[in-house]
DNA sequence: TATTTAATAAGAATAATTCTAATGAGGTAA
DNA sequence: TTACCTCATTAGAATTATTCTTATTAAATA
């Protein structure tokens, strides 16, 4: 939290809530998720406030916004490379450590300059699949 | 396009057009995408016809629902297990054939059934690398 | 050709996100 | 410290994508 102040983050107390709640945070949470959670200690706490700091923390590579569930952006503050699975009936997203060195023909490069990859993994979860009348 | 009346989809002029649009479409066209190039011949159609449709076909598996692009939902005809390549300037999403078969670590799954994957590569496409300055 | 049933159109409603403008508070230098 | 400057916060309006509603219309079929 202090490399903040380091290098030219103004650390205010909303921004420090958004980092707690972020910090180490397993859950990829929506922007809403972490305006019901921040607002809990800061009930004045704006959307705004919520987005324009997931947006300083994106430019700064400190969040990543992940573009997996059709229906919100989701955050993850693990910006080590790694992959994800998504469960397809409650959308519980788990994350994947290792990494894969996928090689791509070179007639679908299509002249693309390749620089990275991700992978999404679609599955149920054990939760999902035990409630599964 | 005959094999939608045999399995009872009604076939009126406007799905007509949208299923010209989507028959072979290799640009992964959003909804809007698909409004505008269909309202030319149709100036009264509706979103809500477009929408109702890309809805169909999804239930019926002849169009996919891409989670790609942050900004809206992409729809792809093409529903043979593929990949996508993206550019990062333009957004253009181009197919990737091959498949992979990817083995996740148990520690990993965390009791996940993992019944599929999609992999999304990064890269600039060869008209933004040239467009460079 | 009449009937049934589902599709269409227009616009209202919703949800996520971004924008705006006024106020407020960190950080810094005297 | 104190004053100032800059940037952050807030509330709410605006925007954008998508879904919903309801009346109307048209496809399929007997």
């Amino acid at each position: 939290m202090e490399k903040h102040r380091e290098i030219g983050l103004k650390l205010t107390p909303q921004r420090v809530a958004i980092l707690d709640c972020l910090d180490g945070n397993k859950e990829h949470p929506s922007a809403e998720d972490i305006y019901k959670a921040v607002s809990k200690r800061f009930p004045t706490m704006s959307f705004a406030t919520v987005y324009n700091t997931l947006e300083t923390l994106k430019k700064r590579s400190e969040v990543l916004e992940l573009t997996i569930d059709p229906d919100k952006k989701r955050f993850d503050p693990n910006t080590e490379p790694h992959h994800h699975l998504i469960c397809v009936k409650c959308k519980k997203i788990s994350d994947i450590h290792i990494s894969y060195d996928l090689a791509v023909p070179d007639y679908d490069k299509k002249g693309f300059e390749i620089i990275g990859n991700h992978v999404e993994f679609y599955g149920i979860c054990p939760k999902c699949k035990k409630s599964d009348g």
